[in-house]
DNA sequence: CGGCCCATTGACAGGCATCAAGTCCGGTGG
DNA sequence: CCACCGGACTTGATGCCTGTCAATGGGCCG
C-alpha cells in the first residue's frame, strides 16, 4: 500500500462520501488525488452512445485520479460509503518528484491505478460468461474486508455486469452457475463465501 | 508527442529491431524505457491458459515500458522493422523528476502508453464485431503514415483480432462488411483508403 | 404498509466461435 | 525466371452462448 509518505499528513483532511455520490467527473480537468480510506469506488465511463461502461473497482490505500491525463477519463462512484483524503495535483506531483529521486515507488501508485483497468481487458477477452464472472471475483478477494460472517461482497451485479461487458441477467445466472458448482455462497446480503478457491480460480481459467 | 528533452541527447542510441522481434518481455523487470522512433509496436500478453491477448498498439512517438509496475505487464513486439531509443530507467526516473518541478509534462506521456489499453477496454465492450473494428479503424487513423496510396496499414488480421477479442474471422468478415458499404477499400498489401470517415465514426457508435 | 431498486428466472432469437476448405500472395530455392 | 511452399486471408455451414424482452420475487427504506 503506497502513501503520501512525504506529505505532511497534517493538513489531511479526511472527507467522507455516501454510497452513490460522485467523487470525480469524467471530463474534468485533473486537480486533485483522491486517496481512498475505507469503502469502494467505481470508475464509470459513459459511451457516446450512452453506454455505461465500469472500467475499474478501487479499495482502500488505492490513490485515484492521478494527473497523468489533463482531464479524468472516468467518473469515480462511491459504491459503498466512502471516507478518503484530497491532495492538490501540485502537492502530489512534488511528492512524487521526491520520491523519484529516492526509490522511485511512489510511481507504483499509478501502476495501482491502471492495474484493475488493464486487467478488466484481460478479462472481457475470455470466452464465456462463467469464466469472466470468477476470475473477476477470484482476483477481488485479496482486496476485500473479511470478518466471521465471510467477506464483504457489497458490489451490485450491474456495476459486475458493466465491467465484465456483460448483462445483469447472465452474471445472475454465472453466480448461480459457481453457486450450483459449490463454489462459492452468498450467506446473507453482500456477503460472499468461498468454498473452493483453487477450483475458482481453475474455472477462471478454462473456456466456456 | 513526449519526448525526454530534459536527458542529455548525446547518448542517444538509436537502435533498430526487425519485424517480429521482441523488445521486452511481459515479466521481465523493467530496467528501460523504449521511446518509439519508427515503426508499429503490439503489446502482447499471455494469459496462463496460452491465449493470446493484444493489449495495445505503439507508434512513432510513443514511449513503451514505463516504470510503473515493477515487471512488464506485456511483451513488445515489432509489428513492422522498428526504430527506437533504449533509455534507462534511472534516467527516465530524474528525468520524471524535474519535470514534475516544472510543468508535470512527462506524467502525460504515462497517459500516452496507458491510453490505449483503455480505449481496448471501451472498444471490446461494444457490441457487435463491425462497430468494434470500424473504432479500431477510425482511432488508429491518426497515427498512421500517408502517402499518396492512402494509409500504411501493415496489422495484420490476427492482431487485430487479438486486441478487440474476436476472432480473425470475424474481422475478415467486418473488414468486408465495411468494403461493401463503401466506407473503406484496401487497394494493396498493407494499404488502406477510406472513403467516408464520418460514416464510418457512425457505424462505430452503433450497436449491432 | 407501500414503493422502488435489485436480483432472479424463463423463452427466444441472433451473432459470433468453431471447424473445414479453398484462395491469394510473397519469398525461397532451383 | 519459374515453380514451389507457407502463411495470411477468405468464404461457407453449423451450433452454442449470450443479449433481449418480459415477468416475478425479495429486501430495504420511507
Amino acid at each position: 500500500v503506497h502513501t503520501l509518505s512525504t506529505v505532511d499528513r497534517s493538513f489531511d483532511n479526511v472527507q467522507v462520501i455516501a454510497a452513490g455520490r460522485t467523487l470525480f467527473w469524467e471530463g474534468d480537468d485533473c486537480e486533485h488525488v483522491f486517496e481512498l480510506r475505507s469503502g469502494i469506488v467505481r470508475g464509470v465511463s459513459i459511451s457516446e452512445e450512452g453506454e455505461r461502461q465500469v472500467t475499474a473497482f478501487f479499495f482502500p490505500g488505492d490513490e485515484i485520479g492521478l494527473p497523468i491525463t489533463r482531464t479524468y477519463r472516468y467518473s469515480a462512484e462511491a459504491v459503498t460509503d466512502v471516507t478518503y483524503v484530497r491532495h492538490s495535483q501540485l502537492r502530489w506531483r512534488e511528492a512524487l518528484a521526491e520520491s523519484c529521486r529516492r526509490d522511485g515507488k511512489l510511481l507504483r501508485a499509478i501502476g495501482t491505478e491502471q492495474d484493475p483497468i488493464f486487467r478488466r481487458g484481460l478479462f472481457i477477452s475470455r470466452n464465456g460468461a462463467v469464466a469472466r464472472v470468477a476470475a473477476f471475483i477470484a482476483s477481488t478477494l485479496r482486496k476485500l474486508a473479511r470478518d466471521e460472517r465471510g467477506y464483504a461482497f457489497p458490489i451490485p451485479q450491474v456495476d459486475i455486469a458493466d465491467y465484465l461487458a456483460l448483462t445483469p441477467e447472465t452474471v445472475c445466472r454465472a453466480l448461480r452457475r459457481l453457486r450450483e458448482l459449490g463454489l462459492i455462497d452468498f450467506p446473507g446480503q453482500d456477503h460472499l463465501v468461498v468454498h473452493d478457491r483453487n477450483r475458482l480460480e481453475q474455472v477462471a481459467s478454462r473456456d466456456a
